[in-house]
DNA sequence: GTCTATAGGGGGATAGAC
DNA sequence: GTCTATCCCCCTATAGAC
């Protein structure tokens, strides 16, 4: 036996070790600022134990946000289907937004530090040279798709190309509100509360579905060629 | 191309070639990997003279995104007088998100890698360390205060804090659209043209005056009695 | 105001012992 | 798998001559 259980342990404890410390100092610091050092410094673990699990820091970095994207995007798919499964027909927009707005807000306020975190994940996206850009892309495809489709259902009156327009266009308030919901608190002079996850994702739900419902535009289809 | 208004023809030209470089580096490159050697290299001026004029590499960041900012700004409050001045009474919610988001994207239509810019801007917002974001929040304020003005007049059934979540919302659908508009190309399998600045405009319009119609939560709503 | 030269301090990555 | 020691890179910032 050349692999017992104890190495295995080892193994992953150094590692998730790894993983928790980059996750806290890249949202705290960002990426270019938070230094090999200073995370295996405070995982407790040695500096040349990141590349022999991870490769390099890019390496650490997509695994730092492939370990978050994945459990969001099956939240979100568990949401759409148990509203496909208990609609009679498809379910409606409401219900659609819900199910992809809802799940990043739940898990900013589930982790310490979550707003900083999705400003590090926005980053990642924003970041001209990000190579982990890629990544997310991919993974965003199916979700892209299952929701679109799903838009398209309860909305079957809209052209394809304004499905595509709106859900982009759901997906900046979304993002917006999960980086820098924080500052409605600052500039509203105390009257909006960001930390009442269930208010806030009522108002984007009904501002989303406000905006899906509006009247798509009559002769301009952004169709090229036909 | 440069303005030669003054007796310090040559301070300003430096000056000016600086800023030119170091606003297409940190959008190219973004900022941490943009460095004042490739900077000042690409301007054809000494390493020394961006110390000499801003101090340091964060000064010229805070230059760079001012000059941009500034005259955005004063487009916008050129678009809202003009609604304010044209309308019997106050300028219809559509006319005032008209003034706010079509602004954004004249400018990066304008300049070559528009986009590109737009994400380093962004960037600055979402750089948990970014003492330039600060500044940008300061310059933001009087954009708030006017256009939450507009929008309350425009729909004065809505709370004030509905205003302040929804004018968020709409900043989301700007800032997004800007930065990664670009994006919906490709996923949408060619169908959506982001270049198209006036269909992606109305498009934007559309779904903002929507998301802004929509009736607001039972709890602190005011119905305007339908 | 502009330049040269250099100080002075990180950083990521790796070789090789254990 | 883990650790120590080290290589070698490139950066910002500044002192001081012109």
């Amino acid at each position: 036996m050349t692999v017992d259980s104890s190495h295995r342990f080892d193994e992953l404890d150094t590692k998730e070790a790894i993983l928790a410390a980059a996750e806290r100092l890249f949202a705290a610091e960002g990426v270019p600022r938070a230094s090999l050092r200073a995370i295996t410094s405070e995982a407790g673990v040695n500096l040349a134990a990141v590349h022999y699990h991870f490769q390099s820091k890019e390496g650490l970095v997509r695994a730092v946000l492939e370990r978050r994207w994945q459990p969001l995007s099956e939240r979100r798919f568990e949401l759409l289907e148990r509203a496909e499964r208990s609609a009679a027909g498809a379910p409606s927009a409401e219900e659609v937004v819900r199910a992809f707005v809802g799940p990043p807000l739940e898990m900013i306020q589930r982790e310490r530090g979550g707003h900083a975190f999705a400003r590090f994940m926005l980053g990642a996206f924003i970041d001209p040279k990000g190579e982990v850009r890629e990544m997310l892309l991919e993974q965003l495809k199916e979700t892209i798709d299952r929701f679109t489709d799903a838009l398209s259902a309860a909305l079957p009156h809209l052209p394809r190309a304004e499905i595509y327009w709106r859900f982009h266009f759901m997906v900046g308030v979304m993002a917006h509100t999960i980086a820098l919901g924080s500052l409605v608190h600052g500039y509203s002079g105390g009257l909006c509360d960001p930390h009442d996850v269930e208010g806030v994702t009522q108002r984007m739900v009904d501002f989303v579905v406000g905006g899906f419902q509006a009247p798509s535009p009559a002769g301009a289809a952004t169709e090229p060629g036909s």
